[in-house]
DNA sequence: TTTAGAAAGTCAAAGAAAGTCAAAGTCAGT
DNA sequence: ACTGACTTTGACTTTCTTTGACTTTCTAAA
C-alpha cells in the first residue's frame, strides 16, 4: 500500500470516528506526520475525495488554515448515490430534468429544492463553452449535498 | 481556529447577546484582552463584519471612544432583491459564501437549500474558465427562483 | 483656545497556510 | 522492454492573518 493509501485511510479513520463524517485537518501537519510533501495531500484528495466518491470538501488558506472533509450521509437515498456515480462526466439539461423529475416525484427533494437545480443547471445560467461537463459537475456537487 | 474567529465568535455572542443585536466594544480594550495588536480588531470587522456579512459599524475615536456593530435587520424579499440588483456579472466564490451565509441567518433559506446554492457555486464544480462571470450567472438564476 | 492625551484608523510588510502544475518516478500488463 | 496509469516530489503562487509604525480624530483640562 503506497503512501497516499495510507493517507486516505488515515482521513477515512477520522471521518469514522466522528458522528460528522467530517475530517478537519492541517495540510502541513499531516504531511509532517507522514513525512511527505504536503502536496501530496492535495493529491489524496483530488484523488479520493471527490464528489464522485460522495464527498466534499472546503478549505481556508493562511495563519489557522484547515481542509476539511465532509462525508455525505447515506440515508434514505441509496437512490441519490447510485444517481451520482451513475451520472458521466457531460450531462443535458433534458436529462437533467428528467433526472430532477424524478428525485421530486420521490420525496427526495422540495419543489424549492427542485426549481433551485433547475435553476442552477439550465443553459441559460450556463453561458459557456462546456455546458453538458460544467453541468455535470455542478449537478453532482449539488446532489452529493442532498444524499 | 486562528486569533481572528476567536475574535469574531467573541463579537458574535455580544451580538446574540443583546436584544438590538448591538455591540459596542472599546478596541484596545479587547486587544488587550485577547492580546493582540489593536489594528488586529479593525482586521476582524473589516473582514467579517461588512455590509455584505448584514452589519453596519460606526465608531467615535478620543476619549471615550468606541466601535458600535449593529446587525442589519432587513426583509425577505427586500433583501434578495437587493442583493440580486447589486450583483455585478463576476462573483467569487467567497463572495457567495458570504451572501448565502447571509440569507441563511435571516431565514430566507433553508441549511439544505444554502448548500445547494453554495455547491452549484463553488469552485470545485466550476472547474472552467471564466469561474466568476459563470459563478454570478448561476447564483443570479438560482435567486430569482427565491424571490 | 490651546494642547496633551486617549482612542480609533490606515497601510504595508512579514508570516502562515493551502493550491497549482508539471517533471520525475513506479509499477502492472502487454 | 514498452506503454500508460497512477504516485511522488518540489518549485512557485495565491490567499488569509498577524504585526507594528504612523496618522487622524476627539475630549477635556489648563
Amino acid at each position: 500500500m503506497g503512501m497516499s493509501d495510507i493517507i486516505a485511510n488515515f482521513i477515512n479513520e477520522i471521518l469514522n470516528e466522528t458522528d460528522e463524517g467530517q475530517a478537519i485537518i492541517q495540510r502541513n501537519d499531516l504531511a509532517n506526520q507522514f513525512n511527505c510533501v504536503p502536496s501530496q495531500i492535495n493529491y489524496v484528495i483530488s484523488t479520493r475525495f471527490t464528489p464522485d466518491h460522495g464527498y466534499y470538501v472546503e478549505s481556508q488558506r493562511g495563519g489557522g488554515g484547515y481542509i476539511k472533509i465532509t462525508k455525505a450521509k447515506i440515508t434514505k437515498s441509496d437512490y441519490l448515490m447510485h444517481l451520482i456515480t451513475s451520472l458521466g462526466d457531460k450531462v443535458t439539461q433534458k436529462e437533467v430534468e428528467i433526472f430532477v423529475k424524478n428525485i421530486y416525484e420521490n420525496n427526495i427533494i422540495s419543489m424549492r429544492e427542485a426549481k433551485l437545480i433547475l435553476s442552477a443547471t439550465n443553459d441559460k445560467a450556463l453561458n459557456t463553452e462546456n455546458k453538458d461537463i460544467i453541468r455535470a459537475s455542478i449537478f453532482k456537487n449539488m446532489l452529493i449535498n442532498l444524499v
